[in-house]
RNA sequence: GGCCCCAUCGUCUAGCGGCCUAGGACACCACCCUCUCAAGGUGGAGGCACGGGUUCGAACCCCGUUGGGGCUGCCA
């Protein structure tokens, strides 16, 4: 009989999701979802002083932008503090455990007093974890010091015993959660078999994402709040879709696909079990990807904040949404982070060319004659045709004929004037949008300069 | 220190005893394409930590060494 699996996401509010949880949301849903199973959200506060529920939103909001959603939950472990509270008492009254003062010295008593708190005594045995990614796990008990497992200085439950109580209450049949908990799980099971209970869920302990330097990623030294990606301008498919990809990879070797593809093959005994460095370079290549997968309309939409939002780089009266809409397509090929948006474009919307020394500097203090051509192409751009392949055809013979330079060569300094930059998209597309007059006006300009 | 986990190109991974003169992806280099930049195409450099076993045969199994990490909190 195989019933369906149960499995829980379990972040404590003391701070924003990073990556690391994200990763262990993605890889209990992902099995959820491939197994048909049900995911159990359940929200770890029961330390009074770290727990900020304002957080709490925050979490559930970055989880929803990954596409992870829940069955069941939040569940909040403040709500059951009684079933905390009713199993240490068992534990007290069974000698399972003790009283403890602020010093952990034990105190008389077999029931929970203000002010004491409780620490578990340490039997002799062993504890045998079943981890799916690990094999079987064995812990010493006679390695393992008493533990806590209720604060007396704030009369509320440690995480391991209201772990302990909340997996077999809510059935939870696989544990996946990070690697760092490893060494937590004989404890929490010890708990479980102090209570009586004959129950262990199946666990699945998930290689740690490191940084640099092959440490734990920490909220505190590493930039990794998945909050913050979206106005960095990472999709949310690919942030996904990049995690699936850390400590694990699909059977034929296609990792950047649409998430439905991962559900259908992830296996959780795949997972592997080396730690993971989290690249932000591969991440941004795979975002790039992702946005060039969008329709146009859903680039559109992407875009959206970038280029009508409160940051944008021009008076929000200058931006022209046809003109947008034109060279929309254009952008999104080269794309790697939505963020790189407002300085593909923002020369359209711009009184002027916007300012960059070191593209001036290349284009117009070369070997070029940037002087002469410019003369030469605001005559020719004068009279020519307002189309793009005729701008191109143009400034290709102008410059070939009259300078003996290639495209490539020529259009440098009129991109420079025109755009500010030596980079951007297709330049004779842009000129059209931005209409002979300004182009003219913009090319006099620069030439006065020089 | 103790306990536990881990060890394939710089990075993420494929490999689960012979298909491996170790495959793919990112990054890097070169070339091609090209109005710039990207994208795309082609090619290149780059790895099984080390030492013992087991076996006809080990990247794959076992032991040890070394290295890295996690835990060791009235945080989770």
């Amino acid at each position: 009989m195989t019933s369906s699996p149960r499995v829980r996401f379990a972040p404590a509010p003391t701070g924003y999701l990073h990556v690391g949880g994200a990763r262990s949301a993605l890889f209990n849903w992902l099995f959820a979802r491939q197994q048909g199973g049900t995911l159990v959200l359940r929200i770890e506060d029961t330390d009074q002083e770290r727990s900020r529920p304002e957080l709490i939103e925050a979490i559930l909001e970055s989880l929803s932008w990954l596409g992870i959603d829940w069955d069941e939950g939040p569940i909040f472990q403040s709500d059951r503090r009684d079933l905390y509270r009713t199993a240490c008492e068992k534990l007290l009254a069974d000698g399972g455990a003790y009283l403890i003062d602020d010093d952990k010295n034990e105190m008389p008593g077999s029931t929970l007093q203000p002010g004491l708190g409780v620490a578990v005594r340490v039997p002799e045995g062993t504890a045998a974890i079943r981890d799916l990614i690990r094999g079987e796990v064995t812990f010493d008990y006679a390695d393992i010091d008493d533990f806590v497992i209720w604060r007396g200085r704030n009369d509320t439950p440690g995480f391991l015993l209201a772990n302990a109580v909340d997996d077999p209450d809510l059935a939870i049949t696989h544990v996946v959660r990070g690697e760092d908990l490893l060494s937590s799980t004989p404890r929490v099971m010890l708990i479980r078999r102090l209570l009586g209970m004959d129950y262990d869920p199946l666990y699945a302990h998930l290689p740690l994402l490191v940084n640099e330097q092959r440490q734990k990623l920490s909220k505190r030294k590493d930039d990794v709040s998945v909050g913050d990606y979206p106005a960095k301008g990472y999709l949310p498919e690919a942030m996904a879709n990049y995690l699936a990809l850390l400590g694990w990879g699909p059977p034929d070797g296609v990792e950047v696909r649409p998430m439905v593809e991962i559900v259908e093959r992830f296996r959780l005994e795949d997972v592997v079990s080396s730690p993971a460095f989290f690249d932000l370079k591969k991440l941004e290549h795979i975002n790039g990807e992702w946005i060039r997968r969008l329709s146009t309309d859903e680039f559109l939409a992407a875009a959206e904040p970038w280029v009508t939002g409160d940051d944008v780089p021009w008076p929000a009266d200058r931006f022209d949404e046809s003109v947008w809409r034109a060279v929309a397509p254009l952008v999104q090929e080269r794309l790697k982070l939505m963020a790189d948006l407002p300085a593909q474009v923002d020369w359209l919307f711009l009184a002027e060319a916007p300012e960059d020394p070191e593209s001036w500097e290349k284009a117009m203090a070369g070997k070029v004659p940037a002087a002469d051509l410019l003369d030469a192409v605001i005559e020719a751009y004068d009279a020519a045709g307002w189309e793009a392949e005729t701008l191109k055809e143009t400034l290709r013979v102008l410059g070939e004929e009259r300078f003996g330079l290639k495209l490539g060569k020529a259009q440098a300094p009129v991109r420079v004037a025109v755009t500010g930059r030596t980079v951007g998209p297709p330049l004779f597309e842009g000129l059209v949008l931005l209409g002979r007059d300004e182009t003219l006006r913009r090319l006099r300009a620069a030439r006065a300069r020089l």
